[in-house]
DNA sequence: CTCATTTCTCAAAGCGCTTTGGCTACTCAC
DNA sequence: GTGAGTAGCCAAAGCGCTTTGAGAAATGAG
């Protein structure tokens, strides 16, 4: 069932029947009532590439999911997404979403926006010095940054997280508490929060005369894993950390871990601090010992995302251009006193 | 840039470059040559929703993701995504996600299918006799199935596990050591899966003349908080069970917190074995105990899905209809001999 | 009664691509 | 030298929708 069989149907033009279904005054109020009725009875619903091709406008925002043989799922993507959908969910707007091995995005991004399927992009992820960004600006398709470029002049619509300042009121907490020798697991260097995170904890040390030995600091990827692998061989320094920084609820499960098996006392013999992205699986307060955090939802920035760009779309309203939001810091257990050397 | 644009800089028809493109014989090949060439210096892409519209096929596949304010992110939808993802990379497909609330999917996918935007639906998280199976019946487009629908003539093309084998295998496995007292943390009733498993216990329990009691069973959403709240609702009853089946490693995480909060010893005091998606996050070898499952990759089982609903669009094999999937029965230390009464 | 205005409707163009059917020029066999 | 066959290209139609520009009918003002 298409427009024209519709019209032909009612005895109108499609043009008519097109305005009626899209709420344009002109159309008489008998007339309109008639074709909607048609439309409950048969079912019809617009083809969306058609409109898409008439009009320019799809209805849809565009995305890249990091992913490729091996390469493990993404908590935090999923999470994230929930975020996107509660929003656009709202607005009956979807997603495209484009499988991309991590090493391609620019050329994923790039097949996303000519195919001409989206109304806006959206990239997370975010690198120092994100090739990306260049390309995004040189398209004429509304973007929106999650996170920051370290290194790019913050010249395009971004939302983030003051990860520097989290990153710095958690090792400011711990060295209130006496600690001196710091550890801390982060997420893979190029990322541009990884960066952050780790000038504020070297901001932070620096301000005590302590530098943050690279010795006690692992750059891997976000899973309980690599947290875990990480922490067993810090813990076999010689000189073991007492105050542990974690870029990652996750990471932290498997930093856990590797204390418990070492036989240590979380919040006693060794604190630790994590970022809580609100997971729904992880929750700082479900560990053994409850972990102190840094917290910011994710989810709570998907919908936000959505909000700004669909909002963008529709022209509803202009956002600001730029947000950054800050963490609340949150102590529970796992952080006590420096023991005594 | 378009098709036009480029016909002409080239001093060509839009036929011949159409055909360059597309790998059509009747080109010559130093016209083909000029055409790519050309390509690849204008970074010219054809617009999707054009090609969707002339050839009706738009390389994507159609999803429904369930989401609402509040509804919690799931760690399993977000796997199998990676695996569907993995699969589509491949073969340069997208999918568009339609986010729906969980009430209203039936709409959410009459939508999608209509809007012409996608070449193939999938649909999961399957219900006992669920409507959807009908509509889907009564487009013209191809769909699969992960899951199935119980009370529903088995008539659509399916990929599932052979979730009543698993939880009747388990089950036996615990009779065979002696457990007489059973407790079943299942999903919602509602979810075909988890009115399989419940058949598997039952059964296995029936040929041993036992009775599954409805106070030992919990059918909830597939959190690990739920795992915690209904294990400990069970540890008090009167008469304490000693084996404990769970639809999934998110749930056994509340109940293994749970069942540590009453100082019991996994393994020893009370066995458990639950459902292993093999979620990237949640390994049951990363317990302290580590968990008996039944295993099946759901990420696995992403990519199957792709490749048959790809395979299908492109029209190049014809795979089986149905697939049921066997899963693997695997021991470790959450299991052991019933204790003395 | 006439002319201007408003209300409702329509035919047709256009979005960017694929594909049908046809055309030209060339090759080859007889 | 003729006819068949092939290689290479093109013009135009069509996919299903929106939107422009215009026309017919109804209404109102003078």
């Amino acid at each position: 069932m298409n427009l024209k069989q519709l019209s032909q149907m009612l005895g109108l033009s499609q043009t008519t029947v097109s305005r009626a279904l899209n709420g344009y005054p002109e159309v008489n109020r008998e007339t309109r009532e008639r074709v909607l009725k048609a439309v409950r009875e048969t079912g019809y619903r617009p083809n969306k590439a058609a409109q898409r091709l008439a009009t320019g406008k799809a209805g849809s925002i565009g995305l890249v999911m990091p992913t490729a043989p091996g390469h493990p799922s993404d908590l935090h993507f999923g999470e994230f997404l929930t975020g996107l959908g509660e929003e656009a969910l709202r607005h009956d707007f979807h997603f495209v979403v484009t499988p991309a091995d991590p090493n391609d995005e620019v050329g994923a991004l790039r097949r996303l926006a000519a195919s001409g399927n989206v109304d806006a992009l959206f990239i997370t992820y975010m690198r120092g010095h994100d090739p990306r960004l260049e390309m995004l600006k040189s398209l004429s398709i509304p973007f929106l940054v999650h996170g920051r470029s370290f290194g790019t002049e913050p010249d395009y619509p971004y939302l983030d997280i003051d990860n520097e300042a989290a990153f710095y009121d958690a090792t400011k907490l711990l060295l209130q508490l006496g600690h001196k020798r710091f550890a801390l697991l982060n997420g893979p260097i190029y990322l541009d929060f990884a960066i952050r995170r780790k000038k504020g904890v070297v901001t932070a040390l620096a301000e005590r005369g302590l530098m943050l030995d690279e010795a006690y600091v692992s750059h891997t990827a976000m899973t309980d894993e690599q947290g875990l692998f990480a922490m067993e061989r810090i813990l076999q320094l010689e000189k073991r950390p007492t105050a542990i920084l974690c870029s990652s609820t996750v990471l932290a499960l498997g930093a856990v871990r590797a204390i418990n098996q070492a036989k240590l006392k979380l919040g006693e013999d060794i604190s630790l601090i994590a970022h809580d992205d609100v997971l729904t699986l992880l929750k700082p307060e479900n560990f053994t010992v409850p972990l102190t955090t840094t917290r910011s939802s994710l989810r709570a920035a998907g919908v936000r995302v959505a909000e700004r760009l669909i909002g963008e779309i529709k022209q509803l309203e202009t956002f600001p251009e730029q947000e950054l939001w800050k963490t609340e810091l949150i102590v529970r257990a796992s952080t006590g006193v420096a023991p005594a050397d």
